[in-house]
RNA sequence: GGGCCCGUAGCUCAGCGGUUAGAGCAGGGGACUCAUAAUCCCUUGGUCGCGUGUUCGAAUCACGCCGGGCCUACCA
């Protein structure tokens, strides 16, 4: 990729609604973006983040009134939640705006009146259910009653669940507002409306042969939209609403979809008031068609949106259109959607409690790979990955190292490393590459084979036996721990966009700041070091349950246990066994046994007093256990890796205390502590009895 | 109801018409002891969801199934 000049690029995330915190999921999004920018940043090019919350619409009135305050109240609270969110996970906007403003307002006004002036706003009646009660216009899923075709209750208002009719909400048999309980009347409102299809040709143009969007999008919107005519797009909503006024057709209101994408507009205006400069520049067309960038991110939900209404509206207007439009799936969670009986619907706010969130921004990244399919965040997966590539590969790499050039400084000349960073220097083309094509998982393999290198390189010039050769082999010393320590640096440069934080802390140890892509270029020498201290610590199986335990909430009813799909007369649904267990699959139910079997098993409570790792053991720690009084026994545990040996000491578990004695390796081992393991979840769960239980007491 | 995406080693994924299908992690064996027990070397492991077709040749293309996920349903 050869770029000469400096690059203007505008990059936008999708704004995020008041109506709710930021979550896991949304991060996905804010990280990928973040991380795009501060990539355009660290190469030199001007590069501005512009965010802003999305504040208008039903959800946020109703919302406002459940709480008895204003909208204003509840979205100023939200949009501090948001931002302190976005800046613990590192997310550094250059503006972020909120679309309940005036400089919006303004804008909306002007690019309505630019629609007006081309042509495209027409008016229609729409006959709609109103909620006398709460003195609403009810939006299908605002409304449930009986199906008019097979009578199943409580089903929605466009179509039913049990027999797959689909109807108008007038045709609901005793239909109820799900708002207030009261019965909806069927009122006639006049709308306003979009005639898209007048733009039917530049769209046809735009989406399939601009290059702003990826193959596989520009073809599902051929395939759904383009190919007949487009519909009208209803942009008007009747009091009461929260959002901006129409100026020319008072009592009725902007829908929140019209005024949200503009707020890209309005926060990049107030960013450029701040920072003196034009926003005509940015959001003005010019010949020049490159001059400016605008890059969208979005998630796969909304492409319709940003491709279709919102280049339609950004040329009726005389704005710039976007050079890309960046389309992502969704988050899942160990394999599964969000959910929060599971504890697996993560606020951002309750990661950042208890798990480092450079290392999500680390993990995302090793994820995502510019396609719009889900990445799915499995925790056991997360800690492996995390520890093994930020804290094992990389920041190793520097702990190995780096103590043996406290005194020296790195080596006056770089030493010959044997290409090792010339070959380093060329992969940052490559990793450019992928970053610029939003292909993170690309960039971060290449990133952790370079680190592989470098590790090999370290093993193989046993740098610490050149340390005990003393003072004729400290020449050799310095270089081999200055080539280690340069090509840590140039990683770091790589890393710099996804783990901002982690750099500017290495930064601080040796070769300051990292503030360009160049300095991958070029090895340090003659610098001093500063005494190394650790970088990252290790994410930890007890903190990963912290986040899943502050997350979990009780379902009142699971929704995927009701009759969510499938057909409730199906009576085989009943007699069909639940899906098999894996842990029951892979481990079968033992032999029965008698009363008598089990009472040979002594099994009693003991308190942890001691717990060490052994050093030699993959899997095993070193307990003493208390049985109660001076009765003590040594038992080796293998429940290594799963359990700080700290948090364990003062615990109460169960033990097996009359089991013979076992010869190891390390030792003697007086019993076993029960645990359990199984298929379907990888780690060994200790078993604790309730508070109150004694040591000594046994287990009947 | 409409639509989209995915199904490749135990796990997460790369490969997307052409030599005996790859990586990381996990598993097994060995080395090392500088390092947050991290690191390095070797190694086990796959009828590429199933079926039919197109082709000299298919994980890769087409069609149909089956499984999983997601988005929609005054806004598509």
């Amino acid at each position: 990729m050869h770029e000469s000049a400096s690059r203007r690029i505008l990059v936008t995330s999708a704004l995020p609604y008041a109506n709710g915190h930021i979550h896991l999921g949304h991060l996905v999004e804010y990280i990928q973006t973040d991380i795009f920018v501060r990539f355009q940043k660290l190469r030199g090019h001007q590069a501005i983040y512009i965010c802003a919350d999305d504040t208008h619409g039903t959800a946020i009135m109703l919302r406002a009134q459940a709480e008895g305050r204003s909208e204003t109240d509840l979205i100023a609270d939200m949009q501090q939640a948001h931002r302190a969110d976005f800046s613990g996970f590192h997310v550094a906007f250059d503006h972020y705006g909120s679309t309940n403003s005036p400089t919006n307002q303004r804008l909306c006004g002007e690019i309505w009146q630019s629609l007006r002036d081309a042509g495209l706003v027409a008016s229609r009646d729409v006959q709609q259910l109103f909620d006398p009660v709460a003195g609403v216009f009810l939006a299908d899923r605002f409304v449930k009653g009986g199906c008019p075709r097979c009578g199943a209750a409580d089903q929605y208002g466009d179509s039913c669940e049990a027999c797959g009719a689909t109807y108008s909400p007038a045709d609901l048999v005793d239909p109820t507002s799900t708002l207030s309980g009261g019965v909806p009347e069927v009122r006639s409102a006049e709308h306003l409306f979009v005639e898209l299809e007048k733009m039917h040709s530049f769209l046809d143009e735009w989406t399939q042969r601009s290059g702003s969007l990826a193959a596989p999008i520009a073809n599902y919107l051929a395939g759904h939209f383009l190919g007949e005519p487009l519909r009208d797009w209803d942009i008007s909503r009747p009091a009461p609403y929260f959002g901006f006024e129409i100026p020319d057709f008072p009592g009725h209101y902007w829908y929140v979809w019209f005024d949200a994408p503009i707020g890209y507009v309005a926060s990049t205006a107030e960013w450029a008031a701040e920072n003196n400069e034009s926003f005509e520049q940015w959001w003005k067309p010019t010949d020049d068609h490159d001059a400016i960038e605008i890059h969208h991110f979005i998630g796969k939900d909304i492409t319709y949106f940003h491709t279709l209404f919102w280049p339609a509206m950004l040329k009726a207007a005389g704005l710039r259109l976007p050079k890309s439009v960046r389309v992502h799936g969704f988050l899942t969670v160990n394999g599964q959607k969000m959910s929060k009986s599971r504890g697996t619907f993560i606020l951002a706010s309750t990661w950042l409690e208890h798990v480092d969130p450079e290392m999500l921004r680390y993990f995302y990244a090793s994820k995502i790979s510019g396609g719009i399919d889900d990445i799915d965040l499995d925790l056991d997966d997360f800690i492996a990955k995390a520890n093994a590539d930020v804290v094992g590969k990389i920041v190793n790499l520097a702990s190995r190292t780096m103590r043996w050039l406290t005194e020296s400084g790195l080596s006056a000349a770089y030493p010959d490393d044997g290409g090792l960073f010339a070959r380093g220097a060329a992969d940052g083309d490559e990793i450019a590459a992928a970053y610029e094509a939003g292909d993170l998982a690309r960039g971060m393999r290449v990133i952790m084979q370079a680190a592989d290198r470098a590790n090999a390189f370290v093993d193989e010039r046993q740098p610490w036996k050149l340390a005990k050769a003393g003072d004729e082999a400290a020449a050799e010393l310095q270089d081999v721990a200055s080539i280690a320590v340069n090509l840590f640096r140039q990683l770091m440069v790589y890393l710099t966009p996804v783990m901002p934080a982690l750099a500017e802390e290495a930064g601080r140890l040796v070769g300051g700041s990292i503030d360009s892509w160049d300095a991958a270029k070029t090895p340090l020498v003659g610098c001093p070091v500063s005494p190394f201290r650790a970088l990252k610590a290790r994410v930890t199986p007890e903190q990963i349950a912290a986040v899943l335990a502050a997350s979990q909430q009780p379902t009142e009813t699971d929704p995927a246990s009701t009759n969510a799909k499938g057909t409730s007369m199906d009576d085989t649904a009943d007699t069909t066994p639940v899906s098999s267990s894996p842990t029951l699959t892979a481990e079968p139910l033992a032999e029965e046994c008698t009363i008598d079997d089990f009472a040979k098993v002594d099994l009693r409570v003991a308190k942890v007093l001691t717990a060490e790792e052994v050093p030699e053991a993959r899997k095993l720690l070193k307990l003493t256990v208390s049985l109660g009084g001076d009765e003590t026994r040594t038992i080796f545990a293998g429940i290594k890796g799963y359990h700080d040996p700290a948090t364990l000491v003062g615990r109460h578990v169960v033990v097996v205390a009359n089991l013979a004695p076992r010869k190891m390796k390390f030792g003697l081992s007086e019993g076993m502590v029960v645990a359990a393991s199984g298929e379907g979840a990888d780690g060994v769960y200790l078993i604790s009895p309730e508070d109150g239980a004694l040591p000594g007491m046994r287990l009947r």
